[in-house]
DNA sequence: ACTTGACCCTACCAAGGTGGCAAGGTTGAT
DNA sequence: ATCAACCTTGCCACCTTGGTAGGGTCAAGT
């Protein structure tokens, strides 16, 4: 199967595919006399992990460390749940602080009245260097 | 005022300072006859509302219209409202890409048992494909 | 004067992850 | 033979920040 096919099947583009080789995410594909690569299904399914684990926000460092998860038998799945434990409070750590954000942002625009006029508390809140008191990180 | 005087007052880097002349979000500052930028209080006053938007999330782009609003006499505050409008928009997208990874993941980490043994519904998750009915971006 | 240390200058590389484009080779069907 | 659709490699771009290298400058102390 040519990286086209691959990439419509696993919802890759092949773009990403060839990048993910480079880096080694991937074995070196095989390839035909004249040079395409060539997909088998197993390789499907590992670009498959790959694109899910990817779904799920994983960074490609840490979708290494899955894959070698994946591949080793004498894996301990207290060690895969250690790494989705170790993703979720980053994103919860992300979440928080865009709500702080999305938060401040929201006072400072309901305190806005919105009209022709010039005054306006989120040019003079920008100004000012620091917060009036809403969450900051 | 040096660079480095004005980044401490400001909470910025003096290199950040030099990348936002360079990309014109500053005007070129004035120079000693050495060379070395020099910095006012406005200019201060610049970086320091540059520095708070910054902090709230905005992109440079963004800084830049915020930037343009503020030296703008006539501007009509409802035009601040809305680019914060916007903004808030898609802090809240962001927030709730990011809840829905961090639900399915915490239902996948759940249903693992953390153990010694290699049996992991995470990694048979990843394999699939898909989710097995959480969040979905 | 001379040295030292802290500062400043420019210019380049790195990251993460993806898209785009160029210039060419291959395949398969008409 | 020709044409479209595919594949190849390689380079540039995004966005924002940090780092590093190789140099000039300033102020203070000796």
């Amino acid at each position: 199967m040519n990286i086209g096919q691959a990439a419509k099947k696993t919802g890759l583009s092949a773009k990403m595919i060839r990048y993910y080789e480079s880096i080694d995410l991937l074995p070196a594909a095989d390839r035909t006399d004249s040079g395409y690569r060539q997909y088998s299904a197993q390789d499907l399914h590992r670009l498959t992990f790959i694109k899910r684990s990817r779904d799920l926000g994983f960074s490609l460092a840490e979708v290494g460390q899955l894959l070698a998860l994946w591949q080793d038998r004498q894996r301990a799945s207290a060690d895969v749940k250690a790494l989705a434990a170790a993703h979720i409070s980053e994103l919860e750590r992300k979440i928080s602080e865009l709500s702080g954000l999305r938060d401040t942002l929201k006072d400072l625009m309901d305190s806005c009245q919105g009209n022709d006029r010039p005054d306006c508390p989120i040019l003079k809140d920008l100004e000012s260097g620091c917060g009036h008191g809403a969450a900051r990180s």
